[in-house]
DNA sequence: TAGATTGTTAATCGATTAACAATC
DNA sequence: TAGATTGTTAATCGATTAACAATC
């Protein structure tokens, strides 16, 4: 996995720095300093700052952050600013969530279809998205500049689909499969497994001293 | 936010150890050795030995470690040997796909009930679990021993029904809205943020050399 | 200019890895 | 017993925090 030099620890954190300028700016904030996002968001100034500057120089000394333009270059560096075509394999309940959750468009994450081997759902359209077979899944990457592939089907078939989704030409993978895929380094996988999170949960449900 | 001795980096791997422990138990593996598992696993032997001594020395020199045993002890440390009963609050796609995820279940997660605003809604059964009125919820936390919630609201709403939710009583919030709950130390809070991943992943593809 | 606040270097802290003595 | 492998201490590496000179 061919890593860029910012810490996987920074750039976990970009995605809540947007939140929160986001916010400031819908509050009509025009600039803000370290110090004060700091006290909002619970972590410390000197990180902010550290953080920030990792991509280079966005504040000025004696003035702070611009609200909007940081805003805007962060939204940059996380790709909010281009376009992403989705494709939803496996049509089951999370599927269908992901597929109708529309607030990722304001994002420019835009779900185009979605598959599934089941013939009892083939055909079926979710919020206008259509249910496709898998058969048709080559074709459908290959002609819709698919980039993204939500992977949501049961483990066992997960790592197979995930091979020949490669092979189709997505460059990235959101697994909500319960398995760790193997794939060339060039091929960008998030994972979001939820059986993992809840065990976390359940975990400090259970050593925290109360 | 009482923390216990463990560090976070070492528990955010424990569910990943058990999940690699129930699949070497169902292959029929009886031991295994710090370095093996670290080579199926793609972390140091060193790390996994460290982080099990933790907890307390699971292996034997010259040995290894039990398998079963071992897979048994991390269970016990996630409280997967104990039953939770958990609410989903928010009926939409994704409170919806949560409820239908039986497989929570054999890890000891029980889904007792939804709850919504939406009057449509309010009545309606998924896989057997009963779509309620939020104003139903107090009597349900306390007669149910509900001790886990999974929030799926949207982000409006969310801050709001959390603090109601752990005045019932609820002591762990699964939180699924885009939004940083501020609650009392002892409630123990698990965020699943979606978009935040999707926008990792969307950095990652941005910037991989490739 | 004086005050504020960044950008950045240095110090600290914590997590990971390496090494090896203990022991099964 | 000899060999294997843990448990654990020590060394290294990386990330966070503190400090302050640069500069708007």
């Amino acid at each position: 996995m061919a890593k860029s030099g910012i810490s996987t620890a920074v750039i976990k954190r970009l995605p809540r720095y947007y939140r929160y300028l986001g916010e400031l700016m819908e509050s009509g904030t025009e600039r803000i300093s370290s110090n004060e996002l700091s006290k909002m968001m619970n972590v410390t100034a000197s990180q902010i700052r550290q953080d920030l500057n990792n991509f280079g120089g966005f504040g000025q000394q004696g003035y702070g952050y611009n609200v909007e333009y940081l805003y805007n270059e962060i939204g940059k560096l996380l790709g909010v600013d281009r376009r992403h075509n989705i494709i939803v394999v496996g049509s089951g309940h999370l599927g269908q969530a992901i597929a109708n959750y529309a607030n990722f468009e304001r994002r420019g994450f835009v779900v185009k279809g979605m598959f599934d081997n089941n013939e009892d759902v083939i055909g079926r359209e979710i919020r206008g998205i259509r249910i496709m077979s898998m058969d048709d899944i080559e074709r459908f990457i290959k002609d819709n500049h698919i980039e993204i592939a939500a992977l949501t089907l049961p483990k066992h078939e997960a790592a197979r689909i995930a091979e020949k989704l490669v092979d189709y030409g997505i460059r990235g993978i959101w697994n909500f499969a319960h398995i760790d895929l193997s794939l060339p380094g060039n091929i960008v996988v998030e994972n979001v497994h939820l059986s993992e999170s809840l065990m976390r949960l359940s975990y400090n449900l259970t050593t925290r001293g109360k």
